[in-house]
DNA sequence: AGCCGAGTATGACTGAAGTCATATAGCCAC
DNA sequence: GTGGCTATATGACTTCAGTCATACTCGGCT
């Protein structure tokens, strides 16, 4: 989880650090895409809300990452709202200063690249998942992926809450917890005063 | 639609054109990711199969369009195969050759930082409505989707069959063709003799 | 210690999409 | 024109996740 642009580049383009408190929007599904943005601290989600409340969580974006750049590269509107989970610090860099950086930094641009092929495939199979799969299979495949990503190895406890796995996977907190619970007891996964180990 | 990197330049790095017969594998899930492929004719699904034989498509790519590169870009195995849909005709390029032509033009490059965003947009789109949305709306959303990539203004028929868009919004194909049908008795699309138009 | 709020847990009931069976329509080959 | 295939269509029944209600657990705060 490394540093996508390193900070001193990022400001040497004219980036600037902003401050944003917990569960303010940075921007609004709908809205133009005008900035390139990097978190600094804290943590980010773009999520899509359905009219009746439900919301999905497309991702979250951590310390290092980069967030929001589908649509400057392709020229869309934002398709979901980016939402700060914590007090978060995010640099923002214009539209056609971030160009200009890469136009400078094959690296970089290279970067990219990789970072939006990765997404695709958390994305490609989410959406397999979603749709022909059941919940437990759902949470389980969703769990070894972020295990896989952050600690291989080593025993991983995962960062989310029930109802955070539920929006990323399109499932309802109770059913989350209930599929949780058969998986501790077939031994699939292991809870330990109340977080998922894996 | 136009072609993601023409021809002759495809040729000159050493591409070759391969012809595949109808419903024949290109490369299957789980493989490694050795070749650049670009579709010269016919068409190409990306499919995940489970289990159970239930189909998820994940695109189709049609004469001009690449496939199966986000591997390449980041280096991971074939999250899905790509089956011939018609007889086709496909060039390939070897791996090496394809990020030799890539550091040679910086403007394809570019544009497959463009192709990969607007992919993102399309999985992010379908994986919102199969996580929150009734079945009317994934389908209207899809068909309106794909309206506007190809058909943004004149009316447009969709060259999908019932149990494409089934496999493509993860319903089934009797939930497809009855929310089709009520669409159309509430005058949200049109039907001429069986293909759907709007 | 006691309170509060967020997160986890569990049961009873409901309903919408899936499943299965069967029918019909259109199209190409011979 | 007939036969066979693929796609569309429709009804009856079932099932699994969603919904709703309610309770419990834990950690932080005063």
């Amino acid at each position: 989880m490394d540093m996508i642009i390193p900070e001193e580049m990022v400001l040497e383009f004219g980036g600037k650090l902003i401050q944003y408190k917990k569960n303010t929007a940075i921007f609004d599904q709908g809205s133009q895409a005008l900035h390139y943005y990097q978190v600094k601290s804290g943590e980010v989600k773009m999520v899509n809300y359905s009219p009746d409340g439900q919301e999905f969580i497309q991702g979250f974006f951590q310390a290092g990452q980069s967030f929001g750049e589908p649509p400057i590269f392709a020229d869309f509107p934002y398709p979901a709202s980016a939402i700060c989970c914590q007090d978060s610090s995010v640099f923002k860099l214009t539209r056609d200063h971030f160009f200009d950086l890469l136009s400078k930094h094959f690296e970089i641009h290279k970067k990219f690249n990789e970072l939006l092929s990765r997404r695709l495939q958390y994305k490609g199979m989410i959406l397999n998942e979603i749709s022909s799969h059941p919940p437990e299979h759902r949470i389980l495949t969703l769990l070894t992926f972020l295990k896989s990503s952050f600690s291989p190895d080593a025993e991983f406890e995962i960062p989310y809450t029930r109802q955070q796995i539920a929006d990323m996977t399109g499932l309802r907190v109770e059913t989350v917890i209930r599929s949780v619970r058969k998986m501790e007891q077939s031994g699939e996964l292991a809870i330990k005063n109340h977080k998922i180990t894996i």
